[in-house]
This record gives structure tokens, sequence and C-alpha cells, in this order.
DNA sequence: TACTAATTGAAAACCGTTTTCACTAAGGTT
DNA sequence: AACCTTAGTGAAAACGGTTTTCAATTAGTA
């Protein structure tokens, strides 16, 4: 468990860390330091936005969580799936599924070649809707 | 040309717009907002800052260039090459190549599939070292 | 040449993030 | 259980990049 690893790493176990770790890891989909700070206050209300944003940091350090990058933003935070790399976001409710990405090995390689450039990281994220945004969207009528 | 294509849009042709556009256009790698000032302003030296910001957004509008997505930030911009969506970086030296995405089809359907995400849009960007700075990291002695 | 709406640059406002700092408390030691 | 050390805390201030405001300017048209 999270709280377990941090204690390891020799953090300390603290009131603000724990809600902070908990609102994270409960959440399906990404969210911004503010959004985790407002959540989060509700299981310890004395938190400040500050230890929000130390506890993250010490998150996406240990790579407990990773950072989603958006078309209109980049400062939200998914709990990492182990193993799992890359991202598939749901455009309407924001939910986080993962999927590896090895099959991409062919189209890198072909590419280096072309290109010439030797390639070391690759960063591949998907946009949709999730099964049920689907099944919502669908009983709305398709919006625009 | 550019120039052409905002007037044809509307816009004036202004020559703080002229430095803006010119700068960004020279550029074989993504800059920032600032980096874009440093620069335009030795085309036009009463530049602000903020006709940059202007500028930027209308070039972003009108799909000429497209915001690239870094692990240490994402405010930077590249001129978009006409059908080619997909970044490679430099590592190095920031230079930008543009390679096509099509393969990513066969990918996209099977995560579609154990997913049940329906798929609409994808991001993929490749990091790497550029032919030069391949040549250059060696000459050097390697790096870690 | 005159007109007018788009555009400009400076300054102020904004807002998310980071730093500072005095205080608190986690967790090991006794 | 009481103590001690130092990591961690929250409030407030500082910071830095972006956006807004606004009076002055100017591109493009009549």
């Amino acid at each position: 468990m999270w709280l377990h690893q941090l204690r390891q790493n020799g953090y300390r176990l603290t009131p603000a860390r724990k809600a902070v770790v908990q609102t994270v890891a409960a959440s399906p989909r990404a969210i911004t330091p503010l959004e985790v700070y407002d959540s989060a206050r509700s299981r310890h209300r004395p938190l400040g936005l500050v230890s929000v944003y130390r506890t993250l940091e010490m998150l996406e350090d240990l790579g407990l969580i990773q950072r989603v990058h958006h078309p209109e933003g980049c400062q939200a935070f998914v709990s990492t799936s182990e193993g799992h790399k890359h991202l598939l976001i749901c455009q309407e409710c924001g939910k986080a599924a993962f999927f590896e990405g090895d099959r991409l090995q062919p189209l890198i390689r072909s590419i280096s070649k072309s290109t010439g450039y030797l390639i070391g990281e690759h960063w591949l994220q998907l946009f949709g809707l999730c099964k049920d945004c689907q099944t919502r969207v669908h009983k709305r009528g398709h919006p625009a």
C-alpha cells in the first residue's frame, strides 16, 4: 500500500500526507492540486495547499502518480498503474485507463530509421469516450 | 506564406505581428513565448510581450503552430508541418521533426476493443537525439 | 487625406506555484 | 511514558508567467 511505501522511503506518516495520498489513490480520474486540496480537506480539515504540492511531488518522484498532459492544461495527476505506462482519458468524465505501448516498437524503429533520430522516450496518450459516457451520451442525443 | 494567410483571415499586418510570425516560422525548434519575445525584438525593438502572447494564440487558432508538451513544461510552440501531426524532439538541441502516425491505427483499434473506449484523438510524441547531436555527443564522450 | 476599428505597449491585475519561517509533531531512543 | 531530534506543517509572502485594462497609435479603407 502507498502509505507503507512512503514509510519505507523514509517519509513520515502525517495526517496531511495520508489525506492527500488517499484522495489521489481513490480518484479514478486525473485531478489537479486544487481539486486534491478541496477533496482531501474533508479528511484533514487543517490541510494546507502547500502540503498538497509537496506530497504530489513526492508521489511523482516515487513513481506512484504521473502527470497528465491535456490540451487545456498539464497540471493534473493520476495514480500510475503498475507496469502500464500509457493513458487513455475519457473526454467526458476524465476517467483514466491504462494500456501497454509495446506495439509501438515497430513504428518507432521505422521512424528512427527515416529521421536518423536515436529515439529514447515516447509519450502516447489517447482521448475518447469511456463505455459509461458513450451510453450516457446516446441517451441525451448526440452532442456537437 | 503565413503573413498572407493572416491578411486573408482579416488580421492586420503590423510590425509586431510580422516580427513574431517570422521568428516562430524561422525556428527549427519549439520556443517559449519569452524566447519568441527576446528573439523577435531584434526585428521590432518596441515589441511588447503581450503582443507575443496574442500573436501566438492567433497562430495556434489558425493551426499554423502547435503547442509542444514536454515533461518540463508545456508552453513551447513549433510551426506545424502540413499534414504531419506527430512530433519527434531532440533532447539535446530541441530540434523538432515530424512524422506520420498512420501506423497507430491497428494499435488504437485493439486498445479500443480491450478497454471499450471510443477513441477520438491521439497524441504521440517521441524524444531522442537528432543526427547532429548524436555525433556531437560522441565526440565529447558519452554523457550520463 | 481622413476616418475608424483593430492593434499596440505599459502597467496593473491575476492566479497557480514556490519559498520562507516559526511552530508542531512523528517516530526513534531512553 | 517522557524526551528529543528533525522532518513536516500551515500561513503568509514572494514569485513568475499569463491575462486584462486602457489610453494612444496605426493599418487599411473610403
